[in-house]
DNA sequence: ATGAAAGCGCTAACAT
DNA sequence: ATGTTAGCGCTTTCAT
């Protein structure tokens, strides 16, 4: 009893102004209401004024799920990110945000907290809902990506770009932009650096690893440290970093920056003067920390722009498979320097 | 031709396997299969089996338009934020989406982008596709929030309580917490500090200058200076703060600290050491910052934990109009100190 | 230019 | 326990 009036008052609720009301009101057809409105063949001019007034005195707004079903589209798109709480991810989805609705669509937001396995989940669950699907640096192992691109729902992908994968993607090119950054650090003087790294899933982990291993063709030594690339973990590996004695550590982006910046504060070891420090990506605080840190901008807007853009394509039928690259460039500051003669050690 | 060629396409683009099919498929009816696939009523074993092999085999997904049309809501909710780049949002977010998918319900995220009518104009908008609405630090002004309160939507706020409006709320105690700040500068000998301030339009940035007036009965001088709580708009509007010779900046947030501190280093000026500089909210970056930051942490779990709690009980039917406060409290770091004897300058 | 009506794919009575 | 069927609210032919 309770049960059925609960369910009667749910059913009420939801039952809202619909368009045969409106139709009623204004006198007219519910097609001719559904034309006024959505500006689609000709409508007379009175009949559309009245209809806007039906409208407006009764408060009507089209049901979302009717139109979806009717025209077979919810005019969504589904964003995924690995996690929520770095702030680069969210300059990347600000972009896209706009452009989407600029055109009319709105923007489904999920995170994957970083498991490969629940973000393809996520991806699955999220196709019935969306027109098309963005994933932000993927985890999403290859099998689980060409998976994805069989299925008719458009996806692009942002900083990840996979062999035999055929998704357009939106990338930096972080193998260039590290070995430049190597560069730098080698015409200071650096010859042995640590990588202090980011997730081992991560696409963007894999490449910048790459680059440095590629820079050790140029005479740099290179030791890779695990973290995770979030503040805490770096300043917690910051210890094993320094037991290969490198006079620079090159970070797997700013966050993790941050965190060996302030861990080597805390050990009394001056940046630039006894360690150099890079970061990746220039967020906006890379500029204000203390030294003002040395790194690679990655531009969030650019990245933003391309994937609405290939997203967009997709959504109107071409089904390009392109890989589009933004410039990263250098941004030297103060957290590099010529290298320290001996290395130091905290022990 | 081109046009209807399109046309046809996108229609068979969308068609894709329906509950028709994979009853066919089972040799059982569509009822069987919906409920099946939902768990509801009570079907055979036997037949389920088939219905979930016809399921794979067919590679189905339930149409979201049209189950939503049909049981009367898209299980979605609408989260709006004035600004998609401030971290701590985005915790919050994290927080809510957490609470919402473990509930089945799926995030659809907006930015007013700090506009409030674009911010109203944006709820409004969204209404038709969710089932409840999360306005972050909300900006629409009282009447529109009363037109909002009024509709059949629920709908809660998060750091925003305006007297006669009908919505539940989650918040911080905002003018509790600056007092406790300034009672802390006072106890460090302060006596004319300058409140760096937010966006005029937030609801938090003139509950926290009201708590500055407040203590100013405690004999704390103060004066506020305009700024945006964003690091760069912080930046730059120090040199206007250092005008009344303060010896404590209080920052509106954390950011807003972070801008304050980096032109304060760059003019020459010690932290904590000729000035004091506290920042809001607590970010995980505060603790990193030089010198670490003295603030409040504002529990950005506790308080998306709080704005769902309180959305799921409104979306299941309960009219609670409760405001509920997370505690937020003072976090002493060492970017607060004794006053300098005498408050420096820059000229 | 306008209206009548046939779906869109699903759920939930209602029968059986 | 299972099937039949009537909607849900909208768009879009198809007639007129």
């Amino acid at each position: 009893m309770a049960e059925s009036v609960r369910q009667r008052k749910r059913q009420a609720a939801k039952a809202g102004v619909t368009i045969k009301m409106v139709a009623k009101e204004a006198g007219v057809s519910t097609a001719t209401v559904s034309r006024a409105l959505s500006h689609a063949g000709s409508v007379n001019p009175d009949l559309e004024e009245r209809v806007r007034l039906a409208v407006t005195a009764l408060g009507y707004q089209p049901n979302a799920a009717a139109r979806g079903l009717s025209i077979g589209s919810l005019r969504n798109i589904g964003i995924i990110m690995p996690d929520m709480t770095n702030p680069y991810f969210f300059h990347v989805v600000d972009q896209i945000t706009r452009g989407a609705s600029e055109d009319g669509y709105r923007v489904l937001l999920a995170s994957s907290y970083g498991d490969p396995d629940r973000e393809l989940a996520t991806a699955l669950e999220l196709r019935p809902q969306v027109d098309g699907l963005v994933l932000l640096s993927s985890r999403i192992e290859a099998s689980g990506l060409r998976q994805l691109a069989r299925t008719d729902t458009p996806t692009v992908l942002v900083n990840r770009v996979e062999q035999g994968v055929d998704l357009p993607v939106a990338a930096v090119d972080n193998v260039a932009a590290i070995m430049q950054l190597c560069g730098h650090l080698l015409a200071l003087g650096h010859k042995k650096i640590v990588y202090l790294s980011g997730s081992e899933l991560s696409w963007q982990d894999q490449e910048r690893w790459k680059g440095v291993l590629l820079a050790r063709h140029m005479g740099l030594e290179a030791v890779r440290v695990q973290a995770e690339g979030t503040i805490e973990s770096s300043y917690a590996a910051v210890d094993r970093a320094l037991e290969s004695k490198p006079t620079a550590i090159v970070a797997f982006n700013d966050l993790a920056a941050v965190g060996a910046l302030s861990r080597l504060r805390d050990l009394g070891i001056d940046v630039p003067g006894q360690m150099s420090v890079t970061g990746f990506d220039d967020i906006p605080l890379a500029r204000h920390v203390q030294p003002h840190l040395t790194t690679v901008h990655s531009p969030t807007q650019q990245l933003g722009d391309l994937a609405w853009s290939l997203l967009s394509q997709r959504l109107s039928g071409s089904a390009t498979t392109e890989v589009r690259y933004a410039v990263a460039e250098l941004v030297l500051r103060d957290s590099t320097a010529p290298a320290a003669i001996p290395s130091v050690s905290i022990q």
